[in-house]
DNA sequence: TGTGAATTGTAACGAAATGCAACAAGGCGC
DNA sequence: GCGCCTTGTTGCATTTCGTTACAATTCACA
């Protein structure tokens, strides 16, 4: 296991700051705190930080630029906190290269969560087994390379996959021979609940089965499971 | 066969505990049930437990921590109980090693039945190594593929069977000559009861007996028990 | 053995679930 | 701003499966 995540926490709240640190440091883990961006930045080269938990209101300077600062410093991974829930703002936050956003008020504990996913998929905090084998995944002839992000049917040719037709992919072949609901399939995939009417899974598959070659009326590989949802059926292996 | 699968039941909820453990008793299994982290602590090393099922909401530790830390202790499987809106701790859960999980409130039917699935996945308890690959089964010249989910017939041909027709080849051929109820198969199925008048697997075996080239009239391979059920009289072996 | 009640087999019907083409909304590069 | 690409939504065709109806079979019992 990796020593203590250091966590960096930027945020004009001094009671947010303090429960922050006190919760997070029950964790197990280190924190430090700053006020403002310009607390921040001089703080920055005084530790190594593995995460940041950036407030984007803040006074002075604001979270967003300080972020975009930090982006050009390093790939430290951001979880931003904002009021503002618009999906906007997030959009912007992500693009700004934020890895997680969380809107106030929230709950530590799910901060917490994201953190942790955060820094599970940074590649941080021991290395833990889960990380995404880079190794390439043979299933039914076709080839899944996780290194490359790309498909190779039988005959080892590229077949393009678009960019949720390959998380899908991976997703069932992470998990073989077993039944994925829908709502399992939006969380993975989209980390939201699928609705009472939503038929997005279903076109998705649709779309990825006519990319694998198999046939919706009568497939092979993902087959489908009334009432249920879908499984990969084939055995897979890891080269 | 199998002896009782022992599960441990970990939530704050009296009721749900109360719920789960009548209702998983009256399924065979036995249960204890422990109202938080630390209580479930001291139960562990108490018995041998073949399944946790874990709320993720406790009061204390969190239900993630604790899985963190039964995971360390054991590769025991853990379904993880969610409420609606704690999406991502349910991702998290995933990716930490929970084997399924299940949004709150649930209908107890359906834990039972991901619990009973996960239990095979697992690979018979008792500790056994990993995941028996799943191998080929033949009976009566037929072979029936879980890997591939599908039917080949004496001569190697490939026959679709419909995700229904599938599932109730699969649970007999589990159970060779042995006379399921229509109780046994509607439960194991559809994990519902069966109505009083209730003639769905009647019309399910009949629809598998076509596809199997069986005559209803005069059965070889599922034979009717009158007053009983149905049984696959056919030795199977497994490849 | 004959008779009626139960039980089972299965064709037919229809509600619900699924496959997917067509459309639409938004992102991205220019 | 203008297309191209990706992906969600909608609508309709198709498939699956439970229900119903009725014929065939079995059983109890005279």
């Amino acid at each position: 296991m990796e020593p203590q995540p250091h966590i960096l926490v930027v945020d004009d709240d001094r009671e947010i700051r303090d429960l922050l640190s006190r919760f997070l440091e029950r964790q197990g883990m280190r924190v430090s705190a700053a006020r403002d961006a310009k607390e921040a930045r001089r703080l920055w080269p005084l530790g190594r930080y593995h995460l940041v938990v950036l407030d984007l209101m803040l006074p002075g300077e604001s979270g967003l630029d300080f972020a975009r600062w930090l982006r050009a410093q390093d790939d430290v991974p951001i979880v931003m906190l904002t009021a503002m829930s618009e999906e906007t703002d997030r959009i912007v936050g992500l693009e700004l290269g934020a890895d997680d956003y969380l809107a106030k008020p929230f709950n530590p504990r799910e901060l917490l969560a994201r953190i942790r996913a955060v820094l599970r998929r940074a590649g941080g905090e021991g290395g833990g087994p889960k990380e995404p084998p880079a190794r390439a995944i043979r299933f039914a002839g076709w080839t899944l390379e996780p290194a490359r992000r790309r498909l190779l049917n039988p005959e080892g040719v590229e077949v393009p996959l678009t960019g949720g037709e390959y998380e899908l992919l991976q997703v069932l072949v992470e998990r073989p021979n077993r039944v994925l609901t829908r709502d399992m399939l939006m969380d993975l995939l989209h980390n939201r609940q699928a609705g009472p009417f939503d038929r997005a899974i279903d076109v998705a598959v649709s779309r990825l089965r006519r990319k694998l070659e198999d046939d919706g009326r009568n497939p092979t590989l993902i087959k489908t499971v009334r009432g249920g949802g879908y499984v990969l059926a084939a055995t897979v292996e890891r080269a």
